[in-house]
DNA sequence: TTGAAAGCGCTAACAT
DNA sequence: ATGTTAGCGCTTTCAA
């Protein structure tokens, strides 16, 4: 069986209290003492209980972080990042994915997936408001991503509709006056709506009409569903000169079709992705693309959801991190 | 505060354990007993503690995942196939990153990273088979890759050798000669050593020299340092018609290098990769790739570890996975 | 500065 | 079929 603290307080000849304040770091133990139970400590290869301490703190040191999916490489490397950055913090991260499914996102957020958890971060696809209304769950939420919510929840997100107006202010600075948007979602709801929003207005500024022609919806986020797009657009017979994709993948799908198709990015189609995947940086032409900082985000996710550990009750924050725009060859061409 | 047992029972004017029966589905519950208990748990919004349960049982529900890294898309997908066999068994999975450092390796198989799981699942990449022997901690580890160790643990894995030698063999086959290797490992362990191996295996089997000038080590296994390597090679003079890269996202590196230097694939020189991630089905060329079964995998190391906490001590096995060779342009040429 | 004892919420052995 | 109770290992008053 494994040692508890009763074991190593007899092994020591002191009480359970005086080894529980070794173990704590507590001040007032005089070093004779600790030298004395650490000593028996390390004897007995005595290894706190996590569980106990949690039922008795009602903290388990665990915080769920809850994506879409990993195969996008933008959640994994944000996924690293959220642990990092728990990790410095002493948290450990429970992973989960919902498939950006509103169903599994409604589970997760009322807790039914993982229950022993001090903090949530969720990065929602589908999920609506009123999901959100009666979450009977208490552990603080923390939601990352494009989808707003008008909830008392903090928020982490880079600014989408600027970020967007950027890659298509870049797009019409090179010249081009046709800009497709690969990526808008079929349904109900919008989680490309920012992203569009952005596309949009940077057109209308620039005095272009917004073709809805030029606007691909697709039911998933992945290289075949950017590369079906672009394969739809094409086919009607509409010939843009650039294109602004949902994301990386999504625009290295469209790619892939352009080369098949044998016209050429960014001679003929100029191309901008979204998220800056290290996968973009290696094909054949390389990808311009939105760069959100992770590392930042991942950082304010979990300084956000242990702050309201703390019993601190802030008002809840929309909090912006940095973005900007990675030029590179499927917008540039070849240097 | 929140609601426990002890309410419930209270509300519906019974006993704690009969409550406790319901939570727990025992058998010997009268329906109209069942009934009035439910109603009790709804109206009062209970949900068991799961750290009091594990206190009482000594398990967690949680099972914990350490990968090399997340930014890699087959350690993604990996964790997401783990992550799915896990809930199909209702446990939860805590996911650790070691960046393949040994030293953080040995921190997890320690259990100093994450102490509240009933079992761990470590892909190594430096760890030695001395830090494992005076393994303190007894919760069940199972291993997962191309490292092999002789200690009693599980092994999960894909034959390296034989994949190895059947991506050669495939460049054999299509008349192929001087095939490079790229993504062997600097220092005294050798990772890549299996699949190093069935490179030799093949080459000799077919009669042919194998050079050492043609396997180049890197630090580490991303898309940069299949580039660098590619590099390197290059730069020595050497014109191989093939290469075989420890893993997909070094091929696509290797092959952004022949690209920019305008060496055509496969033309001029034809690549393999090995894991079959998604970015290589997109690139301008299609890489062929060793196909490891990742969703068997999960599922696998699901199974061990769970095989070992319901006490049974099957010996330890060494588990084969499927995997397949999967043909593309990188070595096909367009069709 | 250290010790004794209560109790976190739950399960399981035992009793009814 | 349901109730009583001890105790999992720990932290935390409270007392010494």
């Amino acid at each position: 069986m494994r040692v508890s603290l009763k074991d190593v307080a007899a092994h020591a000849g002191v009480s359970i209290k005086t080894v529980s304040n070794v173990v704590n770091n507590y001040q007032h133990v005089t070093p004779a003492m600790r030298e004395r139970v650490q000593r028996s400590i390390d004897a007995l290869g005595y290894r706190p209980n996590l569980a106990a301490r949690h039922l008795r703190k009602g903290r388990t040191g665990i915080i769920a972080l809850a994506l879409p999916e990993l195969g996008n490489p933008y959640f994994a490397e944000l996924a690293a990042a959220v642990i990092d950055a728990a990790a410095a913090q002493d948290y450990i991260v429970l992973l989960d994915h919902t498939g950006g499914r509103r169903e599994q996102e409604v589970l997760v957020s009322q807790g039914f997936r993982a229950r022993v958890i001090d903090g949530l971060i969720l990065s929602p696809i589908e999920l609506e408001t009123e999901d959100l209304h009666d979450r009977a769950e208490q552990v603080p939420l923390v939601l990352l991503g494009e989808r707003e919510y008008d909830l008392p929840y903090d928020h982490i997100a880079i600014d989408n509709v600027a970020a967007a107006r950027a890659a298509v202010r870049h797009l019409m600075g090179l010249g081009r006056r046709e800009v497709a948007f690969i990526g808008a979602r079929r349904g109900r709801s919008e989680p490309a709506q920012l992203r569009v929003r952005g596309w949009r207005e940077e057109l209308t500024a620039a005095g272009l009409p917004t073709d809805d022609g030029l606007v691909a919806a697709t039911d998933g986020w992945g290289h075949a569903d950017g590369a079906a797009a672009m394969t739809r657009i094409l086919e009607t017979g509409r010939r843009p000169d650039a294109v602004f994709a949902y994301n990386d993948p999504m625009a290295i799908g469209a790619m892939r079709v352009l080369h098949a198709r044998g016209l050429r990015v960014p001679e003929d189609i100029a191309v901008v992705g979204f998220d800056d995947v290290v996968e973009g940086r290696f094909g054949a032409v390389t990808l311009t693309s939105v760069s959100p900082d992770k590392e930042a985000i991942g950082r304010l996710a979990v300084e956000s959801v242990l702050a309201r550990l703390g019993g601190e009750a802030p008002d809840p924050r929309r909090i912006r991190a940095d973005y900007r725009l990675v030029e590179r060859e499927s917008t540039l061409g070849r240097r």
